[in-house]
This record gives C-alpha cells, structure tokens and sequence, in this order.
DNA sequence: TGCACCGATGTTTTT
DNA sequence: CATCGGTGCA
C-alpha cells in the first residue's frame, strides 16, 4: 500500500476505519453532522484503489457536483492525480445523462438530445394548457409541473397513470381531470422535441436499464463499486437505478444521516435509509458519532433541536471540542436592521478576532432574504459571495445565447426555438408561431423543419413573413454547418457576432445592457475555459453538446471562478449541507419564514424544516447567532412577525439572548454597541416578548423611516479623532487614542482601552463616543 | 407586428 | 417588489 496513504489511514478514529477498510459487500454508514463522513468516503475509494479494484470500475454518486470535484481532488492527492482521473464520479444528473447519450438511440432519443431545465418545462407546460384550452387559473403551470415530476419521481408513466384510478380521480377531485392529458401531451413533446427534463434524465435511466437487460448487466459490470453520498436525500427513481446496479455486485456503500435529509419536496424518500437494511440482509451498519466539526454548545443544541423529531434513526452526536461560546439570540425590528447587525457583528469579529471574510456565513431560509444582507454587506464594505438565487446561466441574456447554441446543436428543441425566433427581432410574430405550432402538429414534423419547409408544406402566410422565415433558417443551418468544423468557444463567438444582440445591447446603452453584454462576455471566456480545459482530456471532445450538457447541470455553486477570494458566504440553507464556516448567522429566525408557512400542514413537513434548521446550525464550528425580526418586507409590504418555534426548541442552557437595545434604532447617533448587557434568561422567548415593550404601530412606522435612513455608521464616520483623546467604546469602555493611521474611509486608530488592552479599530465602523 | 404600459399575481427549498 | 402576461396603440 502506498506509504502516504497507510499513514492517512492512521490517522481515521476506529470508527471511521472500519467502514474504510470494508472491502465488499453492502455497506451503510450512519454519520452524524461533521463526524467525517467525506473523509470515510474518500479513503474508502483510495482504499479500493490500493487494493487493486480498477478505477473505471469505481462509480460514486455525489449530490452536488463541487462535492465530486473536490473529493477526487482529495483522492488524487493520496493515489496520485492521473489514477483518480478515470474515477466516475458526479451527481445523479450528471452522471445519467452522460449515460443516456452514449444509448440514447436504444430509446429514440437523439444523442445530442437537449435538457430542458425548469424555466423551459414551465413555458412548454404553460403552452400546452394554452393550446388545449383550459383554464390557466385552475391549471397553474407551476403547479402542474410539480405534479408531474412527482409521477415522473416515482416512476408513474403516462401509462401507468391511466392505469391508476386512483391517480385520475385524486385530479378529478382537484378538479384538473385533464391533468393525464397534459403529461401525455407534455412527455410527447419532449420526446419530438429530443429533450429531457431533470426528471427525465432519471426516469429514463431507469427506462433503459428495465428494458434493456444487456445494457443493465454492461454497466453492472461495469460499476462493480457504487458509491452513493447524502443518501438521504435519493428519491425513489434514484433508489431504483442505484438498486439495479448494485444487484449483481452488491458492492454498494451508502453513506448519509436521516437527521439531514431536507429534499422531500422533490421527491426525497427518507425510508431509503431508513429501509436500507431490510433491501441488504447482509448489510454491515457502521456508525459515526463522534462530531469534529463545532463546539460542545453547537453540538449538544442541535441535539436537542432534533429530538423533537418522531422519525429518526437514534444516535447520539457527541464531540469532545471545547464547549465554546452560547448561541446569541438577536430580536431586531425589520429585516433591514437585521442586515445591518450582522454586518456589524461580522466586522467587529473582524477586527477584535482577526478573521477573515471567508470565516462567516449568513445562511437564510429563501432566497429573497439575501437582499437585506447583501444591502448592509455593502455599506460596510464587506465583500460577499451569494450562492444560488438566480444563476448566471439563467439570466435572460445568457440563455438567449445558450439557446441559438441549443438550437443548432438540436434542431428538434422547441423551447429554444420559440425564444429565440424573434429575438433579437426579425419581424417574426406570435401570430407566425402559432400557425407554425398548428402545422407542425398536423404534419407531425418538428417546428423548425416546419419553418424550414413552410413554403412546399403550404403554412398560410404572406410572402414576406416567408422570406423572414427562410431567412432565419438559412442561418440557424450556417450555423450548424460552421459547428462541424469549429469548438464551443469559436462557434459561439461567430453566433453572438452574427445575430447582432451585442450591437442591439449597445444601442440601448443602459447600466442593465452593459451588465448583459459583461455577462455574455463572460460566458465566452467560460467558454473558452471549457474547451481549454477539455482538451487535456482523452475521453472528450470539448464540443459544443458537451458544453451544453455541461452548463445545463452546473448550480451557480459550481461556477465558483475563485474559490480562494476572501468572502463572506450568502446562501440558503439547503446549498450548506455539506458546508462549515466558523461563524455562522442563520436569520430571518420566524414563524411562516422558517418553519415556511408552506410547510406546517403536517408532522413530516414540519419534521423536515426541523431537519433543516438542524443542518444550519450544524454547520458552525465555533459560534452561532440567530436572528429574528419583528417585522419585515415581504411582498414588498411590512409584514408582522413572531419568533419562530425553533428558537424555543433549543436547549436554554445553550442560548444567550441579546437584550434589544431600544437607544439603537431611536438615536442612530449615541453609539451603542448591538451587543447589549447578556439578558437574564429564565422564562422563554416568547414569554420574555411580553415584558420588553413591543413598538406600537406608530412608533413601527417611526423605526422604518429611520431605517430607511443612512445607518448611523456613516454619520459617525465624520467624527474627528486625534491622538490622546480619550474616547468611549460600547464594549471596551474608555481609552486612550494613541495612533492614527489609514485615509479617508479606511482610517484606523489604535486605541488602549483600560482591561482590553491596545485595538485597532476601523474609524470608520467603530462606535466610539468622545470624551 | 412591435412596443409601451398596466395590473394581476405570487415566494420555500434545487438537480 | 418583480416578473409575467395581456392590452391597446403606432
């Protein structure tokens, strides 16, 4: 065995060896937040290699697909980079689809074939409600997407669909009774337009590997060793693949923690793990238990946290790190001033501790939370990184381009067509495409064979709009007959040159056209990055479809240009998992926020956003702060808030509850430190809520307009400070100014305060009163 | 056919 | 508060 990785292996606890050193059969690791389940994960696959097991014959399922990347990367570093390159290993998505391509044919799909991503599902589902004319109000596109990956998530066909009364009466009942006819009419469709959507990329998987038993034992063979991480979190057509592969070998490690599993609003199955045992009788059970990620206090409050959960596999998470600070519990007015707490408290962390940016997270329930955040960040100066959200590659401008790309790559791609057959504009109307959409249907030919062969098919219209059409189609079959002959990057330079959205962008000359053409820019050099970066590698050719294929499965984490930028890190909850900072900030700590009001209907659900909050605050390993608002913009009104119930689940003796100072909001010029006198806590939060004087509404009214206001951070910034005065710190008390250094807003003064000692403050963030 | 404007409408979480 | 779809006019 390699000697560096016998001396790695060394330093595993027995309890992350033995599942390490297991070599085959079925295996199931239960491991708790932050007790090492990916270093067990990559060991073990080092291990395999050591024992000679080929790495093409090594399959690992991972959920994001950052997770892969830096795992094999962990893997190179102990076999060395040029063996673990010829791993597999990718999520589910990834993986499959690179599957489905090389067998496509065996299901009538064409191996280039599209992957419709929910933006481009939605818009197809909304036109064929349209098209059959039904109520848009009854049948909300959004809603019956939904449905329809929730049959396709559990291997419903269209087929079997009819098959089930029960189905069919549950969505009479609801009163959609055309709900089969659209997913007949829905899966048609992504089938003539050669496209799958992510549900797809699994259910056919399935698909393939059910009727082509020759095909199921080439790849059983083939991943004689599967992997699967965050096991929690596979939802049934997942299981399914995973099983079927796993049949002949059995070599199958699972590797996850029931207490984390927070994805079952798109078809997570916790009975996967829960059940794991009863499909391996033969299963070897391995434990990790031991947390080496957070303090004591973390540890033992997120215990408590997931006790109230009925459905659990026991285990007791413990951690012998030190038992660190307590969790602080902040209640602030409006989600404005909540911004502006955590930028403080992030920035005198900073300074009193020498932290970087890259130490603190702000973790939020939604998406729309972040503005508030990202607000305060940037008065402060604070650099950030915001994860998820709209991503690059869904911005308007970008999948215009993509979808030209898509186009010539794959003819038969509805969607892309539609968005782009008059635009930029050419004179091509709704009107046009509606006769197209009729025609094709009646010739069954795809929409842009239509367009292509209007003339000779006799579609009624007049001979200009004709000549606009074979104008267009003239130029999507250039395109494609440049691609036989360029690379991603050159051929996507020739499309945004030839269709002129760069020059129409120009024209407009907004601040937002600007940030568009920037951001096609940038996806040129991704581009570019990409086919550089395929070209080392043998198996691919850094082509066009690769790219797309590429693009369509990559997550805004994913995209991540400079991992090694000091930045503080802005996602949801959901995009930790897997994640650990040493600060973390979870906020919009609330009723109807978080537990969402959408997801307090039954036990499971509210199981679930307790899984939840369980993984956020699981991911610090040295503190933790929670936050909640009295009020805050939702809808772009003021919303009353309450406490959210799981500030009150928490073990007391683990939370610190900072007492609200009112002189904070009402004198924005005194200079109170947030961090208030620790309030004595003997009754529970929302008890407490009673004693300390809740703003009436007017005074509400009074707070929001002196929120809206500059913070009071940028008034104090003008305060004159010389050497020798003696000043006043909310938190350090008085002290003397001994130097001044910096410029303008970057002014410092190194003040020695009586018991803290010498700081040096940042003038220009300090809350400092003169004497 | 294209564009500017308006009102309705909706927000969990993501591959 | 954004975005989307619909409407009405050039």
């Amino acid at each position: 065995m390699n000697t560096d990785l016998t001396s790695n292996l060394n330093a595993l606890n027995d309890a992350q060896k033995a599942p390490t050193l297991h070599k085959d059969g079925p295996l199931i690791v239960i491991a708790g937040a932050g007790s090492g389940k990916t270093r067990v994960l990559t060991f073990r696959i080092a291990y395999l290699m050591s024992q000679g097991v080929d790495p093409f014959s090594i399959l690992a399922l991972t959920f994001t697909n950052k997770a892969a990347r830096e795992m094999k990367e962990r893997i190179g570093e102990l076999v060395g980079a040029s063996e673990a390159k010829n791993l597999w290993m990718g999520t589910f998505h990834s993986v499959f689809a690179r599957i489905l391509r090389a067998e496509a044919d065996k299901l009538g799909f064409p191996s280039n074939f599209t992957i419709y991503d929910t933006q481009d599902s939605d818009r197809l589902i909304a036109s064929i409600i349209k098209e059959m004319g039904l109520d848009k109000d009854i049948y909300k596109y959004k809603q019956v997407r939904g449905r329809i990956s929730a049959f396709k998530n559990s291997l419903i066909t269209v087929k079997a669909y009819y098959n089930d009364p029960d189905l069919q009466e549950a969505d009479a009942m609801s009163r959609r009774p055309e709900m089969g006819a659209i997913y007949k009419e829905y899966v048609d469709r992504c089938f003539k337009a050669g496209a799958m959507d992510f549900d797809d990329l699994l259910l056919r998987t399935n698909e393939l590997l059910n009727r082509f038993p020759d095909v199921l034992a080439k790849y059983q063979e083939r991943f004689r060793y599967l992997l699967v991480d965050e096991y929690q979190d596979t939802n049934h057509s997942q299981y399914l693949i995973v099983r079927a592969l796993a049949d002949r070998y059995q070599n199958i490690c699972v590797v996850g923690d029931d207490a984390q599993s927070i994805y079952a609003f798109r078809g997570a199955n916790i009975n996967n793990i829960l059940n794991f045992q009863k499909d391996y009788p033969d299963v070897s059970l391995y434990r990790l238990e031991q947390n080496y990620r957070s303090t004591k206090t973390i540890v033992n409050a997120a215990n408590s946290i997931i006790s109230h959960n009925k459905n659990k596999i026991d285990k007791v998470v413990w951690t012998s790190n030190d038992q660190g600070a307590p969790i602080q519990i902040n209640r602030l007015i409006t989600d404005a001033e909540e911004g502006r707490y955590v930028a403080s408290s992030i920035f005198e962390f900073k300074m009193q501790e020498q932290r970087k940016n890259a130490d603190f997270a702000i973790l939020y329930r939604t998406n729309a939370q972040s503005r508030a955040m990202e607000d305060a960040l940037r008065k402060r100066d604070i650099p950030y990184r915001i994860y998820g959200g709209l991503s690059f590659y869904q911005r308007k401008e970008i999948k215009d381009v993509l979808a030209y790309l898509r186009l010539l790559v794959n003819p038969k791609d509805e969607e892309s067509l539609k968005r782009i057959i008059n635009y930029p504009p050419r004179g091509i109307g709704q009107t046009t495409v509606d006769k197209l959409v009729v025609a094709s249907k009646k010739h069954n030919l795809s929409l842009f064979e239509t367009l292509d062969r209007a003339k000779e098919l006799e579609v009624p219209m007049n001979a200009g709009t004709l000549t606009k059409l074979t104008d267009f189609a003239t130029m999507i079959k250039r395109f494609q007959i440049e691609n036989e002959s360029l690379n991603a990057f050159e051929i996507t330079d020739l499309v945004t040159k030839k269709i002129g959205l760069v020059q129409e962008l120009k024209k407009e000359a907004t601040p937002e056209g600007i940030a568009r053409i920037e951001n096609i820019e940038e996806l040129l050099n991704g581009i570019r990055d990409f086919t550089e970066g395929q070209k080392e590698l043998a198996d691919t050719t850094g082509s066009l479809t690769e790219f797309l294929e590429d693009v369509s499965l990559a997550t805004d984490a994913d995209r991540d240009n400079d991992p090694n930028s000091d930045r503080v890190s802005l996602m949801t909850i959901h995009l930790a998992k897997g994640l650990e900072f040493p600060y973390v900030y979870i906020v919009g700590m609330e009723e109807d926020l978080f537990p969402s009001a959408m997801s307090m209907n039954t036990r499971s659900e509210l199981e679930e956003e307790r899984r939840l909050f369980y993984v956020a605050l699981t991911r610090a390993e040295q503190r933790a702060f929670l936050s909640y608002t009295l009020s805050r913009y939702r809808w772009g009104k003021l919303i009353d808030a309450e406490p959210s119930r799981f500030i009150e689940e928490i073990d007391p003796k683990y939370v610190h509850h900072i007492k609200p100072k009112e002189e904070y909001h009402y004198k924005p010029l005194v200079n109170t430190s947030i961090f208030g006198e620790p309030a004595k806590i003997e009754r529970t939060p929302r008890e407490k809520e009673k004693t300390i004087s809740s703003p009436t509404p007017s005074q509400l009214k009074k707070l929001r307009r002196i929120d809206s206001h500059e913070s009071s951070s940028e008034i104090e910034s003008s305060i004159e400070l010389k050497e020798g005065m003696e000043v006043e710190h909310a938190r350090f008390g008085s002290g003397v100014v001994e130097r001044i250094e910096g410029d303008r807003n970057n002014k410092k003064a190194v003040i020695a305060f009586q018991g803290f000692g010498k700081k040096n403050l940042l003038l220009r963030f300090a809350k400092l009163k003169i004497k």
